[in-house]
DNA sequence: ATAAAATTTAACCAAATGGTTAAAACCCCG
DNA sequence: CGGGGTTTTAACCATTTGGTTAAATTTTAT
C-alpha cells in the first residue's frame, strides 16, 4: 500500500487504487488483484465495497472524464475573448494533466474501444460540450479581420492536440529527446504560455 | 472473413486480422479467438502458424511501429529546409495514418505500457531517430534571423502533436462536431497544408 | 495416385481471473 | 461488556483464455 493512502478511508483507497490501475493498464488490463494489492486489502474486501469491476470501471471512468471535459466547456462556452480563451485553456488543461499525467490517453482509449457507449455517458445529463459557441466566434473574429482566414475547425484541433498530445508522447518525447521527469514538467510549464504566443502568432494579422 | 482477405494466403489472413484486432484492441484486450474468427480459421490453425499470442503481437507490433517511425526519420534527417521538411512530414505523415487511424493510439498506447521495453525494441539495430538534425536546423533558422526566437524542442512537439492527435481523438471530434467519416478524412487532407502554413506563420518573421 | 502439407474437428488441459462464501478475528461505539 | 460493522482467511466456483493434441479430412504438388 502507497504512503499517501494509509489514513484515508478503505473506501477511499480502494478507488485511488482503482484509478491507478485503470488509468495505467485499461479496463482489459487491469486485475481486481492488483487494485485490491494496491490498496493494501485482499479480494473478498474489494467486493465487499463494489460489487464488480464494471461498476468499479465505470466509477473510474466517469470520474476522469468528470475531470477533463466540463473544464474544457466551461472555458469555451465563457464570454471572454479569443485570445484569452486560449489562454486560459492551456493554463488550466496543462495544470490538471500534470497532475494527471495518464488520464488523457485512457479515457481517450476507452472512448474508442466504444466511442457511443462511452460519450453518451459522459455527457448524460450534464455538460454536454457545445463547441459551436467557441466556432462561431472564431469566425466572427475572421470576418471582423482581426485574425487571418481560418476554419475554425483546424483552430480548435490544432489547440486541442498541442495541449494534450504531448503528455500520450510523453515516454517517446523523453527517450528521444533525452529529457528527464523535472525537464519534461519544465518543459510543460513552459508550454501554458507557449501555445497561446504559438496560435496567436499564427493567426493574428 | 473479410472480403478483402479471400484470396490472400493464410499466414497473410492472420497477420491482417491480428493486426486489426491487436490495433483495436490492445494486447490485453486481444482475443486469440476473435483472431482466428477475423481470418477464418479456427484457433488450432492460428497456433499452427504462430507459436503464441506474443509472438504474434511483436511482429504485429513491429511492423506497426516499423510503418510509423522511420518515415519520420528519413524526413526529420534529410537535407531538405526547415519548411520543406515541416511541409514534407505533413504530407507524409497524414498519408499513412489515414490509411491506418488506429496505429498512432495503437503503438503509444504500448509504449507507455513498458517505455523501455517496446522504445529498445522498435529502435532496435536500425533507425534510431536522430531528432538532434532536425533541432539544430531550428536553431540555426533562429540564429540567422529566419525565424522568430523558440524553443525547438517546443516546435517538434507542436508539429508532431497536431499532425498526430486528430487521429487519436477521432471519435471525440465526431462526436462533438457532428462530422461524418468523409468530412473527417477531407479535414485531415486539409491538414496536409493547413499545419504547415499554420506552423509557418507562428515562426516566420 | 500418392505422399506431403494444410485445415478442420473436437476434445482436452492448465492457468488466470472475476466473483462467492462462511467462519473467524478485529475494532469501535454505546 | 456486547453487538454491529469491518476485515481477514482461505477455500471454493465458474468462466475465460491461451495453448495442445490426435485423428480425420481436404488440398496441393509430384
Amino acid at each position: 500500500m502507497s504512503k499517501a493512502q494509509k489514513d484515508k478511508s478503505t473506501e477511499e483507497r480502494i478507488l485511488t487504487a482503482a484509478k491507478k490501475i485503470f488509468v495505467l493498464k485499461g479496463m482489459s488490463g487491469a486485475r481486481m488483484q492488483d487494485i485490491a494489492d494496491e490498496a493494501g486489502i485482499n479480494k473478498a474486501l474489494l467486493h465487499y465495497y463494489f460489487k464488480n469491476k464494471e461498476q468499479l470501471f465505470e466509477m473510474i471512468f466517469m470520474e476522469a472524464a468528470a475531470q477533463l471535459f466540463p473544464k474544457i466547456n466551461k472555458i469555451f462556452d465563457s464570454d471572454q475573448p479569443l485570445f484569452e480563451k486560449i489562454e486560459r485553456f492551456c493554463e488550466e488543461y496543462i495544470s490538471i494533466v500534470t497532475e494527471n499525467p495518464f488520464l488523457p490517453l485512457f479515457v481517450i482509449n476507452e472512448i474508442n474501444q466504444d466511442p457511443d457507449y462511452f460519450l453518451k455517458k459522459v455527457w448524460a445529463g450534464k455538460s454536454k460540450p457545445n463547441p459551436a459557441k467557441f466556432l462561431e466566434q472564431i469566425d466572427r473574429e475572421v470576418k471582423k479581420g482581426t485574425i487571418k482566414k481560418i476554419n475554425p475547425v483546424h483552430l480548435l484541433m490544432n489547440l486541442i492536440s498541442m495541449t494534450i498530445f504531448p503528455f500520450m508522447g510523453k515516454p517517446m518525447f523523453q527517450k528521444n529527446l533525452g529529457i528527464s521527469e523535472a525537464q519534461f514538467r519544465q518543459l510543460m510549464e513552459q508550454r501554458k504560455k507557449e501555445i497561446p504566443a504559438f496560435i496567436i502568432d499564427a493567426i493574428k494579422k
